[in-house]
DNA sequence: CTTTCAGCCTGACGGC
DNA sequence: TGCCGTCAGGCTGAAA
């Protein structure tokens, strides 16, 4: 489900409920997630206190006093607390426990996530670029990374070694803002149109943060409250649809697999 | 090295 | 009503 924003927002509304806790009792229900749940996961954080929660790229750290657990939520994850008498739903796969009584629920319909242990660091984070709404991330390093390569823009910033946390969405509308087709070669774009896409992308980012998330499907953040950021999106899923800024139908395209929409007119 | 592409899963939706 | 194909927010590992 998510993106940067939808996890961030997941973050920032189960902190404030988990830190400081002890894990009472940790259940996998279903263990088969896009890699195993670490085996004996529920011995080993069992007792644990939750130190802090940290996110790097779309990837949740939850730090114990030994080790960590890292926490993906793929294309369909969702986590929630719930008093631990709720019912649980199908696909609700993993739930934490905690001697507050609250309980986080890892909801997946797809497994495409994933929740595991190590008190070893996670090979996933070795080789990510940098956070997009840090100064690391500048239209200059697009401009530069992106020299001679003849991959299109769209996929070049959906890259996680370019930079991370840029989903379909906020690519398809970062591009929107920025007047750059999504098929574009991205070594053909001059740092001026990259400084200002850079800029498009912390904006865009940023604001669906400050929303708290794009309701899609199945999301709801950490307090089950839904966020709204669908309704000012201005390309993504309007395929067909009129331009809000020309009026003319959006033409809907497949870059890498994903649908890219966007207008033939206003992106160049 | 760069780029593309299949695959991991379930569920929703549209067409017949 | 059901069956079938297509599509969906991400990421990896292998092939080209």
């Amino acid at each position: 489900m998510p993106e940067l924003p939808e996890v961030e927002t997941t973050l920032r509304g189960v902190a404030p409920h988990i830190v400081g806790q002890i894990i009472d009792r940790l259940t996998v229900h279903n263990g088969s997630l896009r890699w195993p749940v670490t085996e004996g996961i529920s011995e080993i954080t069992k007792g644990q206190q939750i130190v802090a929660i940290t996110r790097r790229a779309k990837y949740l750290l939850v730090e114990l006093e030994r080790g960590s657990m890292m926490i993906h939520l793929g294309m369909s994850g969702s986590l929630r607390l719930v008093d631990r008498k709720t019912e649980r739903r199908k696909h609700d796969h993993i739930e934490m426990q905690l001697a507050n009584g609250v309980c986080l629920r890892y909801h997946d319909p797809r497994r495409f996530g994933a929740w595991l242990w190590s008190d070893n660091g996670y090979p996933q984070l070795n080789h990510l670029g940098p956070e997009p709404l840090t100064d690391e991330f500048t239209g200059k390093r697009l401009f530069e990374l992106s020299r001679k390569r003849k991959i299109a823009v769209k996929p070049f910033i959906m890259d996680n070694q370019t930079v991370v946390g840029v989903g379909n969405i906020y690519a398809s509308e970062a591009l929107f803002r920025g007047a750059i087709r999504p098929d574009r070669q991205a070594g053909r774009i001059s740092l001026q149109r990259y400084e200002l896409l850079a800029g498009h992308i912390k904006d865009v980012l940023a604001s669906a943060i400050a929303q708290g998330g794009t309701t899609l499907r199945d999301f709801v953040n950490g307090n089950g409250e839904p966020g709204y950021f669908q309704q000012t999106l201005m390309v993504y899923g309007r395929g067909g649809q009129p331009c809000v800024h020309c009026g003319k139908a959006l033409k809907d395209i497949r870059l890498g697999q994903r649908s890219s929409v966007f207008c033939l007119t206003c992106q160049r």
